[in-house]
DNA sequence: TGCACTTGCCTAAGAGTATTAGGCAAATCT
DNA sequence: AGATTTGCCTAATACTCTTAGGCAAGTGCA
């Protein structure tokens, strides 16, 4: 009956590295309480629940993610700050998927809006300074990086470009370059919307 | 005990149904049975276990995605078939959330190569026979556009781009703009990879 | 230092899901 | 019709989630 001292921090804290060890969605109450041998029970002294604790390693995960967005972002600007920042998400995702997966969980507005997921957009929006862009046009570009990053990662994680020739990393380089020059033309809205 | 007239297809179609009715992460062999008013063991005949479920369902939604696409594309090129195969991606997400999740497990890769994602791929291919690009640049666009396919579908489908203010609407038609200029004026490589 | 109180982990118990083994009856074949 | 196959069933095991209540280890105060 010694006691682990068991904490919400600690908890979340195991629960981010069992994720990126067996993947989060096979992270189970159970399973974290075999990690720190003791009963299940116990941990809901601490825990709400198992969505609780999910949404707490979510939230660890999004805030590391915008620590280290904001370390690479400091003293960069232009394509220099866009490689930086398109690599802190590629380079997270890879050092730690479990983590990468659970910043993608869904949150209910209210606890997405006290979430440091909202640093994300501000530090994109900061990086789009080094380029001319004004609203809506920013807003945009805001929304096709955080696609990028996003779906390029999620797919080469995936395994959905490990088939073909080019290294991934090539491709890598080549978008951000593409990135980057259609930052620097971004092109005027069309006279005839959505075709 | 009358029989129901179990299949797997019909156990698949089911379990379709079931994903975009409460999410893919829901569909459970228990939760299909109670759909067919049938015990949970009387699946087990049709279908191997729930991974094998989940994976049919996957399958499914691949080929149904590949198909809407070969429509879309037909009698299509340039920037009109570019918006074509991207509204397929993002309308089938928006109609059928359960599957279009589905359509993102994790196959092994026997079960990918043989599976329709490997359709999605050519057509892609197919549709970037429209721009002026040669090996490897058509692998690196190819590898763009599902990024910024997958991307944004999933970001806006998990309520990324609920807050801010212009519609999602617009920042689509404005993308898919921006992608067919990056295509049409595709860069080439930097001097200095990587910086 | 001793005692009351709080807190942390425990046992117990109930519900849901996944999976296997073996049985009986309905459909199918000859 | 009788034999065979097939489809759904019951039964049983194991694992996860969650709540309720208990006891002992730590904490605070006289």
């Amino acid at each position: 009956m010694a006691r682990v001292g068991l904490t919400p921090e600690r908890l979340t804290q195991a629960g981010a590295e069992l994720a990126d060890e067996v993947g989060f969605d096979q992270v189970t109450v159970s399973a974290l309480a075999r990690r720190f041998d003791v009963k299940v029970a116990s941990l809901y002294s601490h825990v709400k629940n198992s969505q609780d604790l999910r949404t707490r390693i979510a939230l660890l995960a999004l805030t590391e993610l915008a620590d280290r967005a904001a370390d690479a972002l400091a003293g960069r600007a232009g394509k220099e700050a866009l490689a930086a920042l398109a690599n802190v998400y590629r380079d997270y995702a890879r050092e730690h998927p479990g983590r990468y997966a659970a910043a993608q969980l869904r949150l209910d507005p209210q606890t997405a809006a006290a979430s440091a997921g909202v640093r994300h957009a501000q530090m994109t929006r900061a990086l789009l300074r080094g380029y001319d862009l004004t609203e809506p046009d920013q807003t945009h570009a805001v929304r096709l990086l955080g696609s990028v990053f996003h779906g390029y990662v999620s797919l080469e994680m995936g395994g959905g470009f490990s088939h073909s020739a080019p290294d991934t990393d090539d491709t890598w380089a080549r978008i951000l370059d593409a990135l980057d020059t259609l930052l620097r033309n971004w092109p005027a809205p069309p006279t005839d919307p959505r075709g």
